[in-house]
DNA sequence: TCGATTCATTGATCCGGATCAAAGACCAGC
DNA sequence: GCTGGTCTTTGATCCGGATCAATGAATCGA
């Protein structure tokens, strides 16, 4: 069920919402006018944000995960991306593309009608300077995904994925770290073309070999995560991280 | 060998770049002042855009097509798209992502430094904003490409491909129609994760099939594009994507 | 026009991941 | 705690596309 915050004070999602992209490019006038513009939402673990026919949206993730999955048939389901705290998604409307988001945890979102939203942050071109330089990053990160996916091995593509998620959800590019991952194996398969049985085999195998321990079904810890990276095939990346 | 156009009049490619991206979204002044920050160019077949390591560029392609591609390592190159007149590509500077931009046939260009670019394009909303609403598009497409890419046989990407170039080359989408793909078999095999052998193969299946016919290395006629877009899985798509 | 070179096609074989099938682990309800 | 259902793991087999190898067709420069 969603139920959407109507509490007269401003909802924390709100608050985030300020601070990550408005903060420093709008003026508190038109930060004020662009705030009134989204709809605080709230949706609870496993729930899909409502279709709307009419607009695409822009909805930015206050807290939780969800994810963006577009299904062209049934029984095929193909996820697009997943979303953390701080990310300003953009949801086409529902005829053409067919793009859902659906709440991994319980989800923070404030949701915008893509067009009131742009029109109105015309008047600060900074702000819509930032929703393009955010923009032109998520199409460099679905290019980068795209090359990988085109050409890696089930193994690099979970191994890439881990790395991925280590950094997202816990900061971590190196060492060792814990996270609890919010998707389900066939999420994760579903995000990265491979099928649950092979997802598990790859957990599996990297288990076996010490690189990861996982604890429940979403418990994972990482042992080494730089091997880990160089087993996703990102051996010259180290180039740009020197050992200082 | 790279040719810089210098002629004191504006070149055709300026020209087109004002009908496509600013014609009804700035005034005049501002387009004049847009225009002087881009740099006409030609780019003979096969020669690469110079890199840039300060920053990211805009390019506007005018004629000609041109290949979009990373190359991670050495004999390992991903095609991330191919771009038709009337594209604005984002290309990044050199030191992060690494992207190549490359003519298949003798292109004409307009080269603008990001950075530059938008911050006067910020004196004219409209203008970002349709710069955004390409990126927009340019991500949607790419994630649709990238599903298809996780999901698809060989056969299914062959066959997309085909229909999306034919949409984007001569601009059909249903009857019969020819085409001359200025990319070689590695190129796409390279941007659809295919080996060259895979590419050939499904080709020759088509032609035996009676969907396509080919004519010397480029030439591929069309003779039921409603047909073979089945064959890519498109069951219900019959949408357009408008370059506006 | 003629090689020379690159590009494309075809064939044979191999391997990684899908598929089919079954058992085991986890979690929520009582 | 048990119990039913879902999610995950593991095993056996199959198939599509990669790989290896060789031939054939276009294109280019002299």
């Amino acid at each position: 069920m969603m139920v959407t915050d109507t509490l007269s004070q401003e909802p924390n999602s709100m608050a985030s919402f300020r601070g990550a992209i408005l903060l420093n490019r709008a003026s508190p006038q038109v930060a004020d006018r662009l705030c009134a513009l989204g709809r605080p939402m709230t949706l609870p673990k496993g729930e899909e944000l409502p279709f709307d026919t009419e607009d695409d949206r822009l909805v930015f993730v206050s807290s939780g995960s969800a994810k963006l999955f577009a299904q062209s048939e049934p029984e095929q389901t193909h996820i697009l991306a997943f979303h953390f705290p701080g990310d300003f998604v953009s949801v086409l409307r529902r005829c053409d593309g067919y793009f859902r988001l659906v709440a991994l945890t319980d989800l923070e979102l404030v949701v915008f009608r893509a067009g009131a939203f742009l029109d109105m942050a015309q008047e600060e071109p900074a702000v819509l300077r930032s929703v393009l330089a955010r923009s032109l990053q998520a199409l460099h990160r679905s290019r980068t995904k795209m090359m990988r996916l085109g050409h890696k091995s089930a193994r690099q593509r979970i191994a890439d994925f881990l790395v991925s998620m280590a950094e997202r959800i816990c900061g971590c590019t190196c060492g060792e770290c814990e996270i609890s991952l919010p998707m389900s194996r066939r999420d994760i398969g579903d995000s990265l073309g491979l099928k649950i049985e092979t997802v598990s085999r790859q957990f599996t195998d990297l288990r076996d070999e010490g690189l990861i321990e996982t604890k429940g079904r979403s418990l994972v810890r990482f042992i080494d995560l730089e091997a880990l990276s160089a087993e996703a095939g990102n051996a010259l990346s180290s180039e740009i991280q020197p050992q200082n």
